[in-house]
DNA sequence: GAATTAATTGAACGTTCGTTTTATTATTGC
DNA sequence: GCAATAATAAAACGAACGTTCAATTAATTC
């Protein structure tokens, strides 16, 4: 056999990156073999080829992409003006959003660097970097303006920072909490964090609350 | 050749456990080879089969073994019958400087998890779990007391867990902060996200800062 | 409908892996 | 100093790995 009957490279590949955002994320990348990849995906390990050259660069790829959704999902939701209790606010509810929508994909990003070569590594420290960088912005402007106390705005970043992230380390969608129960206990816990004098309403502007209330 | 002189079982024990939490720690389980790691001790590969019956057993060792050296720190220094705020103080400062102090073990025992047997991760999961137990707990007493202002107690106990190890990814000794600012720093952004009432002192007896002060 | 291109298979290549076996030497106990 | 034991080396095993290559078939183009 050889080219099968509704083959579509494009639906190929996206399953190629479907399958192995979830076996990486399961399995570790080492751990993941080819043949194992092409297996889930209905394939011989060769087809992959075609997509990625090397396995090296099919998880660059999907780490590239997972930094340049963050940095868009942030641009998207960012509220350019506002002051920074408000920015703030929306930094928490935008990254929390995002890494547990997009668990596997978070833990691949996170978990895999040391699988980079150096450069490569380099590329993607730097997207992460830029985007940290943005919330060290917040905070600084809000402890000079006095909204914030903070003593340290580097270390609080990364004290954020790996709070918000940690939720997809026990968060299972469906269980005790609703996503936004706990996003919102994030952020009260942010907020309590900086030292935030709570006159400014950070609430977003009111979403009727769909899929929640479910306990 | 066969045995060396000089050669002594303990001491080479203790050689493999050291490189190999070394080894794992910077290139991940999976891609650190057991003759990479014999190399890095200076024997053969068939060596290491005299320790550990497999490579698994090595690294399930060395997760057992971090389990309870956190499990003892904590054991030592949690100050018993004490008020809510002086034991989360206590929990704090035991958690970083036990995980500065073993960044690479800790780094091993968080990252490494899904090269464990089934009932191997089990074994270590529970030991972790125990040790979180212990956090929820203080939390939970604290905010019955009225010290805490907390929402969710499991919640805020997995966010501060998060936040706290996550200082091993960062945190490089000899840089800009010491270990006794940092863990300062960390332990105040913890007691206002409880939302601790600082009537209680939760200042440790004074220890003469030795090695800070390098800004 | 013939020629071209896209998508995939199946087999193979050389390497490296974890592990086992056997032999050999150093150390220890008597 | 001689037996027993502890510690290692050296070589080998089969399996699995990432990757390549040639062949083959489906879809597209003209």
């Amino acid at each position: 056999m050889a080219r099968t009957t509704g083959s579509d490279g494009e639906r190929t590949e996206a399953a190629v990156r479907e399958a192995a955002v979830n076996l990486i994320a399961r399995c570790g990348y080492e751990a993941m073999s080819m043949r194992q990849l092409a297996a889930e995906v209905g394939v011989q390990a060769a087809a992959l080829y075609r997509y990625f050259p090397t396995k090296e660069d099919l998880l660059f790829t999907l780490m590239r992409d997972h930094m340049q959704g963050l940095r868009e999902a942030w641009e998207h939701s960012r509220p350019a003006g506002a002051d920074p209790a408000r920015q703030l606010a929306a930094y928490v509810r935008n990254h929390i959003a995002f890494h547990i929508g997009r668990r596997h994909a978070t833990h691949v990003s996170n978990m895999e660097l040391r699988s980079l070569s150096p450069d490569r590594l380099t590329q993607i420290l730097r997207m992460r970097t830029a985007y940290e960088k943005e919330l060290r912005s917040i905070l600084r402007d809000g402890a000079e303006a006095g909204i914030f106390s903070i003593e340290d705005t580097g270390l609080t970043a990364m004290a954020l920072i790996q709070m918000m992230t940690g939720v997809i380390v026990w968060f299972r969608p469906g269980e005790r909490l609703s996503i936004a129960e706990v996003t919102e206990t994030y952020l009260s816990m942010t907020m309590r964090l900086v030292g935030a004098r709570m006159a400014t309403d950070t609430t977003a502007p009111r979403v009727p609350s769909d899929a929640q209330s479910m306990l």
